[in-house]
RNA sequence: GGGCCUGUAGCUCAGGUGGUUAGAGCGCACGCCUGAUAAGCGUGAGGUCGGACGUUCGAGUCGUCCCAGGCCCA
């Protein structure tokens, strides 16, 4: 035969399908995406979305206000984005998903950045009026909102951005205004005491970032405790009568605050004798003495005993008080032992002396032992013996008027004044210097003291039948918690917790704006007086408590002596600011509801924001403002460690937005388990650029073979082939999947379905199938019409499900086929494939089918890569030899060549040659290698005897001949129309 | 130090109530295609399931301890 061709080969390509799309495979996102934000804002988007889904059921993620300082971070750019997958997975999935997101003003951190400022400036903040320092907290606030909303609007994120909650709008100092004051008009409010660390110098209260440790060298003593009682209430006998506890501190002037001592069940105790000693040194022989095995020698060489014995052990827990070693200056109470998990052996004497006035153990081991004392007899107040200028009170008496630390943070005499009295006393053993790290305001560099002040506390109710606590518990059994194990850790903080001190000394937040009167102690309970306080932060904010003319303004008329009230000029908590959000935006915002459906924060936040704002609801309403609570873990580095400017380990969502998209960092907290913490880095973000571009591409593929669509190709579903009707199955199938993966908050599920699905079902599989029917076929084809129908369902589904997590790509692709000026896939609800799609035998049989495949591409992969007989699957006919009736029946009538895109194939029945190919796991089948007869199709590329047998076309295939022909009656109707 | 949690292939994840040779996708290697082309297809190699004991006929799955990491406290 003469291979030769009549006339000139002609050149086929002009006459096929190929995909066609204007969509581009390289995404360019980082410059894509805020050309599709700049039309989202045009169109407003958001608006739009709230007038689509009026009339549907609402579903409220509420937003925990971020801090508004700084740019955002990993951490917070992932908290944003699970919130947006949320919001809009609810929206499509039929929800009115309204999110209004807020932000965090007020505190400490805001208060520093403008001192700071002031610093640089020369400038003294007491100086400046408090109303001219919050504005300037104010305006820098504003500030950072500005810059993070940009940020977060940038991520993709959808909310109100217009018309954001602030804690410091004047709505919401009103309403937080307003939500104190029912704590204080119901009761739950008093003025307790608690020791905060405190400045002698600036007369003020300092946190715990606002100190510095230095060197500094303190006064230590040991001091000596007389046993008094033992536990069961008998005086101490035999060798511990007369014993003393001995004590070691290095702040002697805490001595006149000493209302305990603590100590450790777990450490060993002793007592000791001295035998010798001078006859002047103030440890006596025949002292005896409690102390920890492990300090007893280091305690008797401090105190210049010669010798000593060990007499006993000593059981602490036996005994149960001592007498204040100044006693006989009006110390007459009983000093209690108390166990405390802060006591240690590694220096000292093995007992705390525990001043609750003076330290933050001494404070805890006291109140968690309120209990135990008061069934003792022992009066519980804490007393407040130095005053804000470092003076000892009337409540210190021998010392009133010493002074702990002099105006300019020197040492006073108070120390010396107590090392005297004890000597007198007969009760010092010991005294000495120590350098060590002590405390220092940051400000000042001076040496701070710890001292009782008073505070606001709201009770835990824990004497009520139906307290605080007790409401709190139960709105935690009644709430859902993702993960589950939330719920046990947010119980087990509500369960511990003390009661909230919700004051602060200091200037930018909202006041706790109640009145005090001056001889009982009790708060102003007056309606009147404080709608007055509601009305006028409603109209100026909160700065009104702090106007001149404030006092008289709020009292007037209500009191009968308006200077028998003291106006308090704490702040309040700034987490009772963000805890009463749900007051000020879920109940006030006539398109949000209370309680929110959803809280979604970091699991910080069950210490956080689920807590504070759990407490401030039920105290308030008597359940939390959520439904359910999700949390999610941290961001680590990509080895699993913390980031570090130092590691230089970090990853900034601004360099990844500019690299490579939003779209990216998206998928990124899509396929991560945020449940957990999660890792970031440089080589797991190179695997999510490389999943993006496999589904944009499978996406471009889809657009492409929808080249010109005419809705009046569209076939039904009955009427199409098996593969058609498989594929419809899938889909089917994989929306259910998909469904439960979003109500569940479960995204990285939804991705792993679709990422599998679009690459082993799709690319891989029908596409890759279904080229030569795209491609080849005449457009009449009804296989071809059943495909690009298929591939229309297709499109839609995918692009629907995948727009909640690649917001932008999702929106490219939409407009790609839908153009429009308010076109948007953001508008639209997920595809719902009809239950009539899905059918269980035709999947089991095509399961089947596809392990058949695998043995023949199996057997064409050993003639390609060891025979090199083959290159491409086309140049194959091969003999398939089933012996199991399973897959004999499923593989009868089945185009197999199609199946396995090569260009004949043949159904033997039986076992097959003995060196055909087969594989382990698929029983009863055998490939056997015939390379394809004929010749090859100029248009389709299948080798086959059928070629030639067009007598027009002669060097393609019967079918390609057809398609050329409809082909060329359209081309030339458009030609000579 | 305490409370809560996590630890399965290079990466991201599946692995109800313990039961045959531990799975997927990506990546990687090799090959093919050149009509999805800075694409597409096929084949293959990768894991002492953090470690050690224990319970059990049998443990990635249960228990104890240890190691590593995280959040919150101290």
């Amino acid at each position: 035969m003469n291979d030769k061709p009549e006339n000139p080969a002609r050149d086929y390509r002009e006459t096929l399908f190929l995909p066609k799309t204007a969509f581009p495979m390289k995404a360019g996102l980082p410059q894509k995406e805020p050309e599709i934000l700049k039309r989202w804002q045009g169109m407003d988007l958001f608006t739009r979305l709230r007038e689509e889904a009026k009339d549907r059921e609402l579903f409220i993620l509420h937003d925990g206000p971020p801090y508004a300082n700084g740019n955002i971070h990993i951490g917070t750019a992932l908290n944003k984005i699970l919130k947006d997958l949320v919001v809009r997975s609810q929206q499509m999935s039929g929800k009115n998903a309204n999110y209004v997101p807020g932000w965090d003003c007020h505190g400490l951190p805001i208060e520093w950045k403008i001192e700071e400022q002031y610093r640089a400036k020369g400038r003294n903040k007491d100086a400046v009026p408090i109303n001219e320092f919050r504005k300037e907290c104010r305006a820098f606030a504003e500030h950072w909102m500005g810059i993070q909303s940009e940020e977060f609007q940038r991520l993709g994120v959808i909310g109100n951005w217009k018309d954001p909650y602030t804690t410091m709008s004047f709505a919401a100092e009103a309403q937080i205004a307003r939500e104190l004051l029912k704590f204080s008009t119901s009761g739950q409010l008093y003025r307790g005491s608690k020791p905060v660390m405190w400045s002698v110098v600036e007369k003020t209260a300092l946190a715990e970032a606002e100190v510095e440790y230095q060197d500094y060298t303190s006064d230590t003593i040991h001091v000596k405790f007389p046993v008094t009682f033992m536990a069961d209430g008998t005086a101490p006998k035999g060798d511990l009568a007369k014993a003393s506890v001995v004590i070691w501190t290095t702040t002697p002037w805490t001595i006149p605050g000493n209302r305990a001592i603590s100590y450790s069940p777990k450490i060993a105790y002793g007592l000791y004798e001295v035998t010798k000693a001078a006859a002047d040194n103030w440890a006596k022989v025949g002292d005896r003495l409690i102390l920890a095995d492990n300090l007893a020698a280091e305690t008797f060489k401090a105190s210049r005993v010669e010798e000593f014995s060990r007499l006993s052990d000593v059981d602490i827990a036996t005994i149960a008080t001592c007498a204040h070693p100044l006693s006989s200056l009006g110390y007459e109470f009983r000093v209690a032992l108390l166990p405390g998990d802060h006591v240690t052996d590694d220096a000292g004497t093995g007992f705390v002396h525990t001043a609750p006035s003076h330290g933050a153990d001494d404070f805890e081991v006291w109140e968690a032992n309120i209990g135990k004392l008061k069934s003792m007899g022992i009066k519980t107040d804490i007393p407040f013996t130095v005053d804000g200028d470092g003076t000892f009170t009337n409540e210190a008496p021998g010392f009133t008027g010493k002074r702990v630390l002099t105006d300019k943070g020197e040492k006073g005499d108070a120390n010396e004044a107590v090392i005297q009295a004890l000597i007198a006393a007969g009760a010092l053993i010991a005294r000495g210097r120590l350098k060590h790290q002590y405390p220092h305001s940051w400000r000042s560099k001076k040496p701070i003291i710890f001292r009782n002040t008073p505070q606001w506390f709201i009770s835990m109710g824990d004497g009520e039948t139906d307290g605080l606590r007790a409401k709190a518990l139960k709105a935690i059994d009644d709430t859902h918690f993702v993960p589950p194990a939330g719920q046990n850790r947010l119980r087990g903080m509500i369960e511990a917790r003390p009661d909230w001190v919700i004051s602060r000394q200091r200037a930018w937040g909202v006041p706790i704006c109640v009145f005090v009167n001056k001889a009982t102690g009790l708060v102003l309970n007056d309606p009147e007086v404080n709608e007055r306080i509601a009305t006028a932060f409603e109209t100026e904010g909160a700065d009104a408590w702090f106007a001149e003319g404030a006092h008289e303004r709020f009292l007037k008329d209500r009191v009968t002596d308006t200077h028998d009230w003291e106006k308090v000029n704490d702040i309040l908590d700034v987490w009772f600011d963000s805890g009463s959000t749900h007051a000020f935006v879920l109940e006030k915002r006539p398109d949000l509801r209370w309680p929110a459906d959803v809280y979604l924060e970091g699991s910080d936040q069950h210490r956080g924001w689920f807590h504070s704002s759990l407490l401030e609801s039920c105290g308030t309403r008597g359940r939390a403002p959520y439904k359910t609570v999700i949390t999610h873990g941290f961001t680590m580095a990509e080895d699993g460690r913390k980031m570090s400017k130092s590691l230089g380990n970090q990853v900034f969502p601004q360099d990844v937005i500019k690299q490579s998209g939003a779209d990216i960092l998206r998928l990124w907290v899509s396929s991560t388990d945020y449940v957990d913490d999660q890792r970031i880095g440089p080589e797991i973000l190179k695997s999510n650029v490389e999943a993006y571009r496999k589904l944009r591409n499978t996406l471009r593929y889809l657009l492409g073979a929808l080249d010109g669509w005419d809705e009046a190709e569209r076939l039904d579903q009955k009427d199409m082939p098996e593969l058609e009707r498989y594929v419809l199955h899938m889909l089917a199938d994989i929306h259910a999947s998909v469904l439960a993966g979003y109500r569940a908050y479960d995204f990285k599920q939804v991705v792993a379905t679709l990422l599998n699905f679009m690459n082993v079902d799709l690319s891989a599989l029908y596409l890759d199938i279904r080229k030569d029917t795209l491609y080849c076929d005449a457009p009449s084809s009804l296989r071809r019409r059943a495909c690009r129908t298929v591939i229309d369902e297709l499109f839609h589904c995918l692009s629907t499900w995948l727009a909640p997590i690649l917001c932008f790509t999702a929106e490219e692709v939409w407009l790609s086929r839908f153009p429009g000026e308010m076109s948007s896939v953001h508008l639209m609800q997920f595809a719902k494939p009809p239950a009539e799609w899905v059918d269980a035998d035709l999947a089991a049989k095509w399961q089947k089918i596809r392990d058949v495949r695998r043995v023949i591409t199996g057997a064409l992969e050993i003639e390609r890569q060891v025979k090199k007989t083959i290159g491409s699957s086309l140049e194959a006919a091969p003999e398939i030899h089933v012996s199991d009736a399973d897959a004999l029946k499923v593989l009868k009538g089945l185009d197999i060549a199609e199946m396995a895109i090569t260009s004949d194939a043949t159904l033997v029945e039986g076992d097959g040659p003995a060196d055909a190919f087969r594989l382990d796991d698929v029983k009863g089948v055998a490939v056997v290698f015939k390379p394809a007869q004929g010749r090859k199709c100029a248009r389709s590329w299948k080798i086959t005897p059928e070629v030639g047998s067009d007598k027009e076309f002669p060097d393609i295939t019967p079918r390609d001949a057809d398609a050329v022909r409809e082909w060329e009656k359209r081309h030339s109707k458009k030609l000579f129309a």
